[in-house]
DNA sequence: GTCGATTCCTAACGTTGTTAAGCTACCTGT
DNA sequence: ACAGGTAGCTTAACAACGTTAGGAATCGAC
């Protein structure tokens, strides 16, 4: 049956032009204007047909939110090249804080309330990812043996959030505020050698 | 003419009994609860009313945003008993963090795109003293002249703020992370005497 | 060619924020 | 004490939202 192949694509394309009418929208008029109706309309359908594809509008945000993590990371992996390990975790922060800057209303949704705490966090996994694998060459390369792993990794992450959601300062201040902190936690691990709580 | 003034009385009171019912109802139940209707029921009214004591929805939730300022602000000020300016300092760490986690709703509403960034930042003011009172005391007893006050303030802020946010990995976690991380980023200004870009 | 399924649209429901119009009671001036 | 204006409150409604039901049309298979 060649036709059924046919008809899947079709409808696995008119899936993907509604992802990507809503993304359109959603970056370049926010998240108020992100409705069903609006969405159907930019792909020449009415507002049911949506519902075809994705059991309701939570649903679609949650493929928003996927496909902006997908993004984030390919620019968060671009900083592999450099190869001074110091340099590229300075990188790291300052590439997280601009892909929040170049994406606010799409960052706003990945870490806004829209999606439960526990699939933002699955959403964001690979990300960290990125980041445990940094953190673990860094304290390989200085010899420094972190307290607690995990909660350093959770302590930059949250951090970079923190700052990069302050972006009422600016994404250039934001991006050397980031880079300023972690430069900071870094320094203050390796100083911690002694003794720790 | 007395009854002027009464009539003045009983305006005000319904508009504190409005925002009192407002701020219940986003505490209990979320902010998704959080409807004109709901509130106006809540003090024995229609929904009507409460647009003469409000412009519109936002004017009420800014009401209940600054309410909520007031009240970390008085948590937060309580750190002040504490005579070691270390241990005031993760005090306020863990104050802010179990604020967030105590008040989750509403602490959402506080830090959420529900308000625009500006305003939230004039009502996070006061707050924001209190950590620059602390960390200009802090920066007078161990002798470190910070490079950037401003900056350093900013960082702790978003960092405080980036870890109270990630609350899904428990509050009394959250608060020996947000403890950490600014032990982690005080003692790598201390150690940060020489030189900086 | 006919039957069945898929696709799409129109219409509608319930809820949201918000506004307009009207009723009722009180307050005030004579 | 009574008439008149005003303040307070309600009902009704509007537009827009997410979402669902039902029917028309189109397309594929025998």
């Amino acid at each position: 049956m060649p036709t059924g192949t046919r008809r899947a694509r079709e409808r696995a394309s008119t899936r993907e032009r509604i992802i990507g009418a809503a993304l359109h929208v959603l970056e370049s008029e926010g998240a108020s204007a992100l409705t069903i109706r609006r969405i159907a309309a930019d792909v020449e359908y009415t507002a049911p047909v949506v519902y075809q594809h994705f059991a309701n509008k939570d649903a679609l945000v949650l493929e928003l939110v996927a496909h902006g993590h997908r993004l984030m990371m390919a620019e968060l992996e671009q900083v592999a090249e450099e190869p001074d390990i110091d340099r590229r975790m300075m990188q790291l922060a300052s590439e997280y804080v601009r892909f929040a800057g170049e994406h606010p209303h799409l960052y706003q949704v990945m870490n806004g309330d829209a999606v439960d705490a526990e699939e933002r966090r699955r959403a964001a996994a690979p990300a960290i990812g990125v980041l445990k694998e940094l953190l673990t060459e860094w304290s390989d390369t200085h010899d420094v043996v972190l307290a607690d792993f995990d909660a350093a990794c959770d302590i930059i992450w949250g951090t970079l959030y923190g700052l990069a959601s302050l972006g009422a300062l600016g994404n250039e201040r934001a991006r050397r505020l980031a880079q300023e902190a972690l430069r900071t936690l870094l320094l203050g691990w390796r100083a911690d050698l002694p003794d720790n709580a």
